[in-house]
DNA sequence: ATAGGGTTAG
């Protein structure tokens, strides 16, 4: 479960300021220890650093170069190195050479404190110099919408046009970055008549840079309209595109864009590819990543690492952890995101084990990260290894220095609840140092229904009301609770809740891939062509099913029904009628791949491991937590999910 | 003179 729960974390902002020689003037980084006399000194300094290597540069300042653009070209080197300290120590000559408000040589202190992650201290000398050009400005914003604090990116915007300065094509891509991160759709679309009217709208940057923010915060139609609007679209701007249909969800339209990029000419570059191939991994789609895979080979990324990471990503989200492990070994380098890639594949996949060991792997090759500890404590809480999960979680803080998130938090608790330790998670989530957001709650209440316990789902469940209130799975888990507990009254007292607060169940939806085409179905679906030949092939089932000894389990049918009415129901779940699909159009012995929006309930889940021993097929299901590989009459997730 | 848009792992 907590691997579906995630945001990521903010980034911290650099805070504290080291520009006291600029705040008092007496005082100077400056001084003859660092800049030595022209007869030369033994260097006392054990470790001969940047500083020596810049302060003898000064001294070799040739006489008849302008001093102004040598300056600059040491400068510049300091920001190509990310050079701080020398850049300080030239920071401090200049300022002692009186050269401090040059505006280029200005501007590229700015820019230097900006890169070396110290936008407080760019700020500082930025307040000190001229403002009267565009160009300085940009380079603070800039600053800002790379670092963060966000805002203040888009305070210093309009701080700048208040100063009367118009902002141009440089400065829209900088501002907007900082609206997209903030997902600030308000600010955005302000910006965004600003471009209009100082006409950069059309400009493939700041085009770029406006799909990216109607899409950070969930205006597809908007990015598409700008998309639309720009003439001469290059790769990037394909890109962005794809990228926004992806991030919201819509991989199909991704897809079919990229088909569109391809007919109008273009070549697809490396971030093309990993878009798409990561949309077809979000809904599951193997074959279509299979053909991006072949795509991407003809198109000679045969060697790219990070394409094949995208590959690895994808066919192991659809159920394929073997190639996936396959093209993982032919990497070139095997960065932390390959192996996050994979160790969260295999954890998905309830491969505890392969997690592991390809953990202690790992460590020998790479620094593990925080998203490495979330994929090997998710592998922990899938294989129910309790004292691994305690081991791991300790080791992060005290070996790698990663301070546990609310995620890591999530998949201990739901660690615990597996090993039906309840009142311990409940205990983890009153002393941890985060707090405690849905996917905590959800994995408690998640815990709470597999074992039955009524208490602290009704508490998980207060919790996740006041944090999502108009999720109704929720309240369907704690019914479901209820009923398994024979406490019908709670039940009523579910539906009515839900009625009164104008609540209605998710719409159940499972898709299966076949010949390049995806079948969607919702439950109790007919509109499907081979409508009839999916419930025949459903009803004979049901007879093998029930002479090799299945019996319909209904509670977790949420309605207050007959039991023969439940049972039509729940055999009409969108799982099996998609699984129904793929039995019929699919050769015997293929493995069917079924991807469901929600998690299964326990009916279908053992329904399936029946009807994959009845049938002779390996059948995946891909629920909203997990991956469930049924086989000969078991699952991979043990029962539990 | 100096700066720029898109992509992967949870």
């Amino acid at each position: 479960m907590p691997l579906r729960f995630v945001t990521k974390p903010k980034r911290t902002s650099a805070s504290s300021s080291s520009l006291s020689f600029l705040i008092n003037p007496t005082f100077t980084l400056f001084s003859y220890h660092s800049f030595p006399s022209p007869t030369p000194q033994r260097n006392t300094n054990p470790k001969p650093d940047q500083t020596l290597c810049l302060s003898s540069k000064l001294r070799a300042l040739p006489a008849q170069q302008s001093p102004s653009s040598y300056y600059v070209s040491l400068l510049q080197s300091c920001i190509a190195r990310k050079a701080i300290n020398p850049g300080k120590q030239l920071h401090a000559h200049l300022w002692h050479m009186g050269l401090g408000l040059d505006i280029v040589i200005a501007t590229r202190l700015v820019n230097l404190y900006c890169v070396c992650d110290s936008v407080t201290d760019a700020h500082i000398l930025f307040d000190r110099i001229p403002k009267g050009n565009v160009f300085l400005w940009n380079v603070l914003i800039r600053g800002y919408a790379w670092n963060g604090p966000y805002e203040a990116a888009i305070s210093l915007y309009y701080e700048m046009l208040d100063y009367g300065l118009v902002p141009d094509n440089f400065t829209f891509p900088f501002v907007l970055k900082a609206c997209s991160a903030l997902s600030a759709i308000a600010e955005g679309r302000k910006i965004h008549e600003h471009a209009i009217r100082t006409g950069w709208e059309k400009d493939v940057f700041v085009g770029a840079a406006l799909i990216d923010m109607y899409a950070k915060c969930g205006f597809v139609g908007s990015a598409r309209q700008i998309f639309e609007k720009i003439e001469v679209r290059d790769a990037v701007l394909w890109n962005s595109m794809l990228a926004a249909y992806s991030q919201n969800g819509c991989p199909d339209e991704s897809l079919a864009l990229c088909s569109e990029m391809a007919l109008a000419g273009l070549r697809p570059t490396e971030a093309t590819l990993v878009t798409v191939i990561s949309a077809s991994a979000d809904i599951a789609a193997l074959p279509q990543g299979m053909e991006l895979h072949g795509f991407s080979w003809r198109h000679g990324f045969e060697s790219n690492d990070r394409v094949k990471t995208a590959l690895v990503d994808m066919y192991a989200k659809c159920g394929s952890v073997l190639i996936a492990r396959n093209l993982f070994e032919r990497l070139k380098e095997k960065r932390v995101v390959s192996w996050n890639a994979m160790i969260t594949g295999y954890a998905m996949h309830g491969h505890a084990t392969e997690a592991l060991v390809l953990f202690e792997g790992m460590k020998e090759k790479a620094l593990p990260d925080h998203i490495t500890f979330v994929g090997v404590l998710a592998a922990c809480s899938h294989g129910g290894l309790l004292d691994e999960g305690w081991m791991f979680f300790e080791s992060m803080e005290r070996d790698y220095r990663i301070d546990p998130t609310v995620q890591h938090y999530t998949c201990m608790v739901d660690l615990l609840g597996h090993c039906g330790r309840l009142d311990e998670a409940y205990d983890l989530i009153m002393q941890m140092k985060v707090l405690p957001d849905s996917g905590m709650w959800g994995a408690l209440l998640n815990s709470c229904k597999i074992h039955g316990n009524v208490e602290l789902g009704e508490v998980a469940l207060e919790k996740l009301i006041e944090l999502e209130p108009n999720d109704s799975g929720n309240y369907v888990i704690l019914s479901n609770i209820y009923a398994q507990a024979g406490k019908w009254e709670g039940v009523a007292r579910m539906r009515k809740l839900m009625i009164d607060r104008g609540m209605k169940k998710s719409i159940a939806c499972s898709w299966i891939e076949v010949k390049n085409k995806v079948h969607a179905f919702l439950s109790g679906d007919n509109s499907h062509p081979d409508s009839d030949a999916i419930y025949a092939e459903l009803n004979r089932l049901g007879v093998r099913m029930k002479e090799a000894g299945y019996v319909p389990a209904t509670g977790s049918v949420f309605h207050d029904v007959e039991d023969d009415e439940k049972t039509t129901m729940v055999c009409s779940h969108s799982e099996r009628l998609a699984i129904a699909f793929g039995l019929i159009s699919t050769p015997p012995g293929t493995r069917i791949l079924i991807t469901k929006n929600l998690r299964v309930c326990e009916d279908c889940h053992d329904a399936i491991k029946f009807i994959s021993k009845i049938t002779e097929r390996e059948i995946t299901v891909r629920d909203i937590n997990l991956y469930h590989h049924f086989g000969d009459g078991i699952c991979s997730c043990g029962d539990y999910w």
